[in-house]
DNA sequence: ATAAAATAACTGACTAGTCAGTCATAATTA
DNA sequence: TAATTATGACTGACTAGTCAGTTATTTTAT
């Protein structure tokens, strides 16, 4: 729930050892995010992210108290990074709210569903309920910045008459909706039935758009 | 991968031993679909779920042969019921593409997302990885029939001018999008920003026909 | 510079506990 | 009584987390 901002580190010259450290710290992040992304929590097991990390075990543990513990880090740190974008997309320059959200769903596409942050986004909803920390943090860091953009977009939208005025329960989760679907069924259901994502996002701005429409 | 038409039970009378063996077998597809959905697959245990059907370890033993093979049997008896009805709808009386599509999505709401199947949704996106088998399953049994419908509505739409000639990739996963998502929301960020269904549904229904209208 | 001392980082064998699956025994039913 | 069904103590494999000892780096003293 702490760090989002980092003390702005003023260029103080790392030792080695400080880098090192911190060059493992994110070896160490980075396997996380692979063992528990092939395996969800519960059977990852710390060894298993110590070798990928190229690290004993017990070194695991000098950088973080508990298999817990690693895994929020591992979120945080990865979704960290999205954050100060998003807030960028708050404030932008004045184009119409169609292009506006155009951009912004492609930055949804782009940013996490063609990443392996969507791992990430699967691993939340997979193990949300037994990590309410984290659930919120994603739902406080994450969603809730997202819904603004979305929703300030909205405004700007019926304000410019170039969407109905819409103001029902759930909008903006109805129109990310599609871009979460793609998501999941990439990692779950494409050995079945693939999905080319690029001509999914068509579909998906084209049937929202229209449903938004004046 | 087997039995999804049961033998037509023709009524033969059961003996009491069998009565009392197909009530044990519901108890423990129950209790299952209780301890995997509070806990996930791995942290599961097979002693909780044989306490919780009011019987013992080795009891579980003598109807599933194994962990895996009591949780793809609990998804299988979950699902099964709900296959039928999906056909039903295919075969509907005339009434308009967007009734029809209301309908169906109403469906999928009161019998998924309204229930503690939503549970096993959630399951499949988080083990379904770790269980291509069940992934796939769910697909041919599930998600390929459901489709099938929502294709044949949109046709149906298309060929009356109710709606637009959509035919793009993955309309049918954008359509359903938002219900999946209300589901998801439902049992991992509820506690944080509640949702209510039935004005999400509202919501829903309005975005996608007003998407789809010609 | 160079060596010695101090500190910090790392290792992997070990502990303490967990849990899927088994099986000898007991209870029920026919 | 015989056959079937149920029990729960038991086993053995497995793993999160620990810690005494080792190795690498930095600091201090010569």
């Amino acid at each position: 729930m702490s760090d989002l901002v980092e003390p702005s580190s003023d260029e103080v010259p790392l030792s080695r050892r400080e880098q090192q450290k911190e060059e493992k710290n994110k070896a160490l992040i980075d396997a996380a995010l692979a063992v528990f992304s092939r395996v969800g929590f519960a059977a990852a097991k710390m060894d298993d992210v110590a070798r990928e990390a190229g690290v004993s075990k017990g070194t695991v543990y000098l950088y973080f108290d508990s298999k817990e513990q690693l895994f929020e880090e591992m979120v945080k740190a990865n979704m960290a990074p999205l954050m100060t974008e998003i807030a960028e997309n708050l404030a932008r320059p004045a184009i119409s709210a169609t292009e506006r959200l155009k951009s912004h769903m492609k930055f949804f596409y782009t940013k996490i569903l063609n990443t392996n942050r969507r791992q990430i986004m699967r691993l939340i909803m997979a193990e949300g309920p037994n990590f309410p920390h984290l659930a919120e943090f994603y739902h406080a860091n994450v969603l809730s910045r997202g819904q603004a953009v979305i929703k300030a977009i909205i405004q700007q939208g019926i304000d410019d008459g170039e969407f109905r005025d819409m103001q029902g329960h759930g909008l903006v989760q109805n129109i990310v909706a599609g871009a979460l679907v793609a998501g999941i069924w990439k990692l779950v259901f494409d050995p079945f039935q693939p999905l080319d994502l690029d001509a999914y996002f068509d579909t998906h701005v084209d049937l929202i758009l229209n449903g938004l429409k004046a």
